[in-house]
DNA sequence: ATGAAATTGACCAGAGTGGTCTGAAAGGTT
DNA sequence: AACCTTTCAGACCACTCTGGTCAATTTCAT
């Protein structure tokens, strides 16, 4: 399978990749359909269990490449990363569009998968790719003392991200409904919302 | 069809229409299996044709009683509803808990019938059910004179509104993953957190 | 021209579908 | 008890779709 994998050429395999995700996002992995991912992604059923001998093996590459190409993305930038905590959202939000951009069906997937899994399977998941870091990215490293007198950090920390993922999830959803043009809109009204935080909770 | 509807037993109607939610909100129309919601209310196949004659009447019936029962309980507490942004929040995450607790999977229901409909679809049911005023629920009729000097009004309420759709979402995650033991204890901790955010956000 | 690799899609057995139908059970009325 | 109506069961049907196979064709480097 390996050897044969590597020598695809890279749009089909984007294309297969993108289809995948798609389905299994939508569907879950049972009843999701082969048939449908071929159709999408436009090469015969032969080809797709050529590359892939059976269904199973396709679903734990997307998975596996899901993964890796999240932690490379955010390793990359790792040492770039702001103490300051609405900075620190903006950096992360705007290498998730990255990711998005190129793979639109990426985040529903990874959605997918984590909702059919049992806490403990995650568990190893997170430690098999090594993203123990990622999951307090909005906390490990971040300066509290920038917050306003009288305000607990920890509540004030929370709100902020709870409010900017919020926004983006609103922003998010009128880009699927095609309501927004562009990705770096997004990121604009995303720049000008946390002004007015840096006004509600900052010094 | 009605005649025959009327007169099933309270417990039994209650058990079908929960495993028709819980089936057609976790798969959607096509994929639902009427097979599994017989499993799960404890009937027969027989019976569940013989209440609802084919697929899409249970569906319709499904979907009628969702709507019925949320804008029903709405409109019973509408008259108590409070000018104070947070308190208003407060009283509808009650409802919605309260309607929770007893459909488990209404919930669920109401997010997928949303996603597989065109916007203009969507209106249409608000008309037929009257639900405009509740698309507005956390706008209209309140009072925003009282945040602080210097803060955008609109910008503060939409901040406070998703500060705690997200910290109900939060809660609501840990009660479906069994770490939380009461739909109380959500509320008590909705209650905590909403003093935080006066002391954030009003004069 | 030749051999190897990539690609196709008709095909398969099996599982599952929505819906039907015969007839058993339960309950009411006389 | 006898009879009728309503409620319920579940085997059964024709049909669709599934993951996966495989012989045949195309593509391509040599």
């Amino acid at each position: 399978m390996k050897d044969v994998l590597a020598k695809i050429d890279y749009d089909k395999k984007r294309r297969i990749i993108n289809s995948a995700m798609k389905e299994f996002g939508e569907k879950g992995f049972d009843v999701a359909s082969t048939n449908n991912i071929v159709k999408a992604a436009g090469i015969s059923k032969g080809l797709l269990f050529h590359y892939f001998p059976t269904k199973k093996d396709l679903y734990d590459y997307v998975e596996d490449f899901t993964f890796t190409t999240m932690v490379t993305r955010m390793k990359e930038t790792q040492d770039e990363w702001d103490s300051d905590l609405i900075n620190r959202i903006l950096q992360i939000t705007k290498i998730k569009m990255g990711v998005i951009s190129e793979y639109p069906d990426l985040y529903e997937f990874g959605v997918q998968m984590y909702s059919n899994k049992k806490i403990e399977d995650i568990m190893k998941l997170i430690d098999k790719y090594d993203m123990q870091l990622y999951t307090t990215v909005f906390s490990n490293g971040i300066d509290l003392s920038q917050f306003r007198e009288g305000l607990d950090p920890e509540l004030t920390r929370a709100t902020i991200q709870r409010a900017l993922e919020k926004k983006s999830e609103e922003m998010m959803n009128l880009y699927k409904a095609g309501q927004l043009d562009s990705m770096d809109k997004i990121v604009d009204e995303f720049t000008e919302y946390s002004k007015f935080l840096r006004t509600a909770f900052y010094k």
